[in-house]
DNA sequence: GCAGACTTGGAAACCGCTTTCCCTGGAGGT
DNA sequence: ACCTCCAGGGAAAGCGGTTTCCAAGTCTGC
């Protein structure tokens, strides 16, 4: 590997100098050494050893983002959003999938730390167990002594800058617009409990009809992807509406009424939460709640970045898309 | 930020057995010494720095991927495999996305070998361009000269370790499944000329049909997503049977026909190409070639920490699926 | 023509960790 | 007992950069 001393020598210049030229200093150095430096450099194929330079600097460019299933279309767009964001900023990017296991989760911020990454995103639900969210803490904690930065997208249970999706309002509002198309009896499929923003969707859903004094729904719970949705539909009563806590989950109950010959929105309607991209074209075509994905990885990353040190949640509103899923009751 | 020297303080040791002790060394170190050194990390809140780690010896335990678009679930699916892979290996992953540019991935290349990852995977379709793809042997070469590895999933143009999908036997076994259902009127759409995955499979579906006796297809060029798929449907002619070269522009194109009220597959047949799993619950269900991406991936990122320096290039077989998107003929 | 303010180049300290090399003390062999 | 070996501990030399601190010009303005 060519070093830098290399390229000095044989640029005839001191280290100093060379690395001056190479690595943008504030530092002016003549033209003509200059010259000399970036022909030697190119020369040689000089490539500058990042891992020095982070160590002679204090800083790295890279950040972190950790996410829980790279293949889950709804992770992919907030890691997309990030990662376009950092790009833009000069940043590498080191991605982390935890697969839902929040140890990996803890593990992965302590790994960042000794990477000292200069950010690190926490992406995706949080966890309803104190102990856990305890120790995810102390390791942020930990991070952020040692002058790092980090921001989340989910819940504000982290004490760190976050983008929180309105789950419990956006629930809420669909809620009352299924209520408004005439539907009176709803099933939840519900997610996992421990799963906060499962949780949240589904209580903000219960809650508003509750409030429009409709009896409560079905609540089914079960994992929170398609063949848990797939899963979760077949245990569905005699509800006329079901709200799935996410676009996966929907699809999955979708693929199930179309096997049992049940048609949607004829004989059930359906509707989800997240507006996936990837799903615009699924027939039918699914009512839910438009989160805008990639701005809120992007500004996650802003956040994280962001010198401030006050803590800022930032609370971002889901949109109700009313599509063919769901029907207008007689 | 607390460092090894602090510990090794805190425990009254040096500095040498308390790396012996943290950092897996061949070294022993007594149980009392080892007990302190540990006791003192844990309470210090130890985080060994891994770019000084690095510098010293050597070598990283980080691994580039540079994928064009993870929001695209072929990439993701891809990206997936390579990372659990590399997740069992104790390696960690920086992500690059180009976005479909070749400047990039050649920039990637040379920041990652900046940052002295352990390899590099290329992922994705090469560009018929010889001119850029000599500047990324070049990159390559440059880094591999430093001690990296690398692979590539797509064609075999690198110089390097390669898994190489089958596009132009899957196409043409497609063209003979199809064909075999008694079409004989084809279209293509074909993606962008200058992508060799696109372009290899039209060219092997066009060869099939050839050989078959049968009529070239009408080849519509265009962009290798579902917009492009979209307005490539657009323009078929009297074609019974549309090949997709991807399975994201044969929604688009379904998406097309749907809107002109043409069903498929009563008025026209249609398949794609790679079985994106996310898809699996399209209406109608797709007619594809399936890849086994996950594998790929992870077979991939195997091939490039592969010491041994013969480069071996794997093919890939494709499987025709065939399922509601395509019907036979009277 | 000269003091003082800028520039520009280089020597060397330092970033935090690994590892070689040297030293010491105790176990094992005869 | 004596000598050899070996295991465990520490000092110090890197790894490849950055940056501080000097020194030696180079310009200014009078």
């Amino acid at each position: 590997m060519v070093t830098l001393e290399d390229v000095a020598k044989q640029a005839g210049v001191s280290l100093a100098t060379a690395s001056r030229v190479l690595n943008g200093s504030t530092r002016q150095v003549g033209a003509a050494l200059r010259a000399r430096v970036e022909q030697a450099a190119d020369e040689l194929g000089y490539r500058a050893n990042i891992a020095a330079q982070t160590l002679a600097r204090g800083a790295s460019n890279v950040i972190g983002i950790v996410v829980h299933d790279l293949t889950d279309p709804y992770f992919a767009a907030l890691a997309d959003g990030a990662m376009r964001a950092a790009a833009t900023e000069g940043l590498l990017v080191m991605v982390g999938t935890t697969h839902r296991d929040p140890e990996q989760e803890i593990a992965y911020v302590a790994t960042l730390n000794a990477q000292r990454v200069r950010a690190v995103l926490l992406v995706g639900s949080r966890v309803a167990d104190p102990a856990v969210t305890g120790r995810l803490r102390e390791e942020l904690a930990r991070y952020q002594a040692g002058g790092g930065r980090a921001a989340c997208v989910g819940q504000d249970l982290l004490g760190v800058d976050t983008v929180a999706p309105a789950n419990r309002a956006g629930a809420a509002e669909l809620a009352g617009a299924l209520a408004g198309l005439g539907h009176t009896r709803f099933a939840v499929l519900a997610g996992p409990p421990h799963l906060v923003t499962a949780a949240d969707r589904c209580a903000g859903f219960s809650g508003a009809l509750r409030e429009l004094g409709l009896p409560a729904p079905q609540v089914i719970h079960g994992p929170f992807d398609r063949d848990g949705g797939y899963a979760a539909a077949q245990q569905v009563g005699d509800a006329t509406c079901v709200f799935a806590v996410n676009d996966v989950m929907a699809v999955g109950a979708l693929a199930a009424y179309r096997e049992r010959g049940v048609r949607v929105p004829e004989d059930v309607s359906v509707a989800g939460f997240d507006d996936i991209v990837t799903l615009r074209d699924h027939v039918p075509a699914l009512t839910t709640v438009r989160l805008p994905l990639k701005d809120m990885g992007a500004r996650a990353l802003e956040l994280a970045l962001n010198e401030e040190s006050e803590i800022v949640v930032e609370q971002v509103a889901g949109e109700v898309v009313l599509r063919e899923s769901v029907r207008r009751m007689a």
